[in-house]
DNA sequence: CATAAATTTAAGTGTTGACTTAATTAAGTA
DNA sequence: TACTTAATTAAGTCAACACTTAAATTTATG
């Protein structure tokens, strides 16, 4: 089978990815409506939205037929603070706090 | 021409390359010591760099046999910039986190 | 219930990229 | 000049991944 557990940086390499979350921080948006910006094929961005979700990067409510994405901020953070880190502009005692805004990866059971 | 030009996002999801970029956020470091750090071997190294090289993430200075490898701040920027542009700055842990980091006698709140 | 609509899962394929070892370039040293 | 050290380039292999079409799943609607 296809499983790829991808991290967050993994998940944003992809420019249609990164497109999409980047349309997600307009607004959030049914898969359909995410579909509808690209000229690819339909499963396509739905494996998209997948690695997304498993990254954290996303999240998914359920709303009749429609599936509603949005943007998950706490996964933003955390990249954020990846780069604020290497950076130095954080001082050594706050990695504390970026572990524990990288940790929600705990995959939350999938719905199907 | 195994390698294609990347770009910033690609070239950090590979682990291998963040770990590299994390440890010239402490210092400079040649490419031999580098390498030393790792397990793979000594041209995997190089290409990485190399891939670093081209994103604009890292800078290289000629020093005799040696090729020192440094951080290059403004790569880094542009992750920050995107991440901040996408979420905007409405919405985020880390603008409480600064504040938290702003308070005065935090005693350790130097950079490194 | 049957069919449509929205979306995901399954299965398969071509391309890319992260390694390897071998060869090469370049600088320091006897 | 030859020898060593530092690093890169070359060439090839193998797994991962971003697509595709077809099938399945789930909810809405006539």
């Amino acid at each position: 089978m296809n499983f790829m557990a991808m991290d967050r940086f993994a998940a944003l390499a992809e420019p249609t990815r990164r497109q999409i979350v980047e349309m997600l921080g307009e607004s959030p948006l049914a898969a359909g409506e995410i579909v509808a910006r690209f000229q690819m094929s339909a499963p396509a961005v739905s494996q998209h939205l997948k690695v997304l979700k498993e990254a954290g990067l996303v999240r998914v409510e359920v709303a009749g037929q429609r599936r509603i994405y949005s943007l998950d901020p706490a996964g933003l953070d955390a990249f954020e603070a990846w780069v604020r880190k290497v950076r130095g502009f954080w001082s050594a005692h706050l990695d504390l706090l970026e572990q524990e805004l990288a940790k929600p990866d705990s995959d939350e059971g999938e719905e199907r």
